[in-house]
DNA sequence: CATGAATGAGTCTTCATTCAT
DNA sequence: AATGAATGAAGACTCATTCAT
């Protein structure tokens, strides 16, 4: 493996232990320590690919941000031609196991709880909820436009979807036994028939999408 | 002042005080020397008065808890009659300048982000949001029933409400440029139009509610 | 009752509260507020009636010697005449259940432990031992005399009953499933046997004391 | 030096620290700055080696215990076969400058002033003396069965002896003016030669031992 | 006399970071 | 490239002591 490889993989092992400490013990008792634990490396290591704790938690943090574009991304290229099935493909890469794992939803609360404080956090997290909202808010406009939907702000129904998405992982975060993947689908669900009633049925399987 | 008073004044202060340290310097940074700082005390007085960090925080978000349940109620004993209108004077309450600002929001994000490795805080959390969802779903029964939505889960429209204002304040923690609160509350009444239309109009001078 | 009896009863109270606690948590665990717990009165109740905790050490230690010296010059007062009788008689109020209980041992060790670096707690202790060893001293003396113990050294009989004892106690204190103040006071006339084999006899009831 | 060494070294190292900071300044006094200091480390050093304050000082009484019964083994191996000379062997062992130095003695009442509320303390000191009396009590039994000391019982001789041993480092300890080690042999002896006139004698020259 | 709220100095402990090997 | 021993700064917590009431 060239330098440069060796490189890349010792960051990615000590960013997926990161994830996995942060999982485990929480973000406010997340020690050095225990990443290079978890990655069955020595104490020192971390200062060695990631010259500080605050930089390994900004590419802990960007490696998720990536990961989770890349996801709906995927899902996007893979779905339908339809606005309104790329809409729900949308919210299915949202509740994805994958993504909405309880684990990796904690993890991003926990980066969230720091973010107002740290410009660099605040900045990733910017930029994901900027593209979201960028692709969600045009597959509206474009549903709005073309289904007939006169008197609905495409804006605010983009919005509305990404704020309930991110709502309900909260729930999922803290009341895991009142709430489920599926229910948080539902929910997301309920929310495009009421918007969009003549491309969603409640019933998932009979509708548009 | 009593001394049974002063007792209580000072918890006050103190909570006050991590509340105002928190919202400065991030849950991870936070110190008792800051806190004690920040009410005009001294080095010791936490440990005075709570035990322990853990403690104080702990009653810090049980405060904050409370206040949020007081306000709430508050506004729905001074609402009018109508369902629409005590469902939207919760929606008001959420985004209150009391309530929604940044400062605030900055506050309970950073106790949501830590919440999934301290029982007590979930404990409190999902008493507040039980509470709060218990209150929304009854008024959306009461609507669905009165208001002839016979095809419309009132669960899970109260869900979505829930899961919306928590989204739009994360929005107003990560993106405070992109988002106000009234924008905010825009966002929650398009979802209301859209789920009882004969209930709620976008311009919010010509509502019902 | 006057103000000096009241000082005198409080500075009691506080010294029986100090050894209590002693006996309970240890020397080095010994807080003034637990003190003023165990007499029931307010936290800075110790520093009004005695300047210092160092003080309030001092004290204790003080009356734990004066109780001691009382409490064999009381036996010997009431012993018989000869010199094995009173010899014996403070032998039994060594090991009598208000001297040598264990709690109170436990506090005698407590002391002496920090006593190298407490010159007022040696200048006690060394009143103490030295009082006890010139009394011994001087009995011993009388039976070697009067006894016909010609190649015996009293001072050395006296030096070795007095290391006995302090000796045993140490056994009860680290040892004390081995070893009962009745076994202790076995050893003891063992050693006064050997040393004066006609004034001593192991049978306690055949003894000459 | 290898590494595993090293480790070793570093504990003996703050070991000996905590014996010297102990004897400087007292139990109670007693700081893991100051320890650090005497072994010329840094402040975090104790808790790197040792996890705790507390693991320190049990590691460091299970020194002295060990370097104790080391010591006596020692002196018994080398010392002749006679149990009166084996006997005087222990004596002479714990009256040597390297075991019965005022500093020991002082570190040895430190531990035993806090024994009482530390379980393991208790256990290690339980563990010295049991050890310590039973040799001793083996030599005597020897001495009475093989020279017809046929009214004297072993146990309360070696019980005896082993008391006034310990009883005699507290002389040494309080009032180091009026006993130094050669006083407190010859009141050893003494005891001896009472115990067992045929073998003991009190110039130490002349005696069989 | 007595209280108990408040202080703040002192200590243990943690842990990111460094660096010799 | 990697280790892990060592550092030392920082922070929670304890508690003797003070003092207004």
């Amino acid at each position: 493996m060239a330098r440069a490889d060796i490189k890349q993989h010792r960051r990615l092992q000590l960013i997926e232990a990161t994830v996995g400490a942060i999982a485990a013990h929480g973000f406010a008792d997340l020690t050095l320590a225990e990443v290079a634990r978890r990655a069955t490396l020595s104490q020192g290591i971390v200062n060695f690919y990631f010259t500080s704790k605050e930089e390994l938690l900004i590419a802990t943090l960007a490696h998720m941000v990536e990961e989770y574009d890349e996801f709906w991304h995927g899902r996007l290229a893979r779905a339908g031609a339809s606005p309104a099935e790329r809409l729900w493909a949308m919210v299915e890469a949202d509740f994805d196991p994958v993504i909405a794992s309880r684990k990796k939803v904690t993890v991003w609360y926990a980066f969230w709880g720091e973010a107002r404080w740290r410009p660099e956090y605040l900045r990733l997290c910017a930029r994901l909820s900027d593209g979201y909202f960028e692709q969600t808010r045009a597959l509206c406009q474009d549903l709005v436009e073309t289904g007939g939907y006169a008197g609905t702000d495409p804006d605010l129904v983009a919005r509305g979807l990404n704020a309930i998405i991110d709502g309900l992982w909260l729930d999922i975060l803290v009341n895991p036994k009142g709430i489920d993947r599926t229910l948080a689908k539902q929910t997301c669900r309920a929310f495009l028939v009421h918007a969009f009633p003549r491309h969603f049925a409640l019933d998932v399987a009979a509708s548009a999408a």
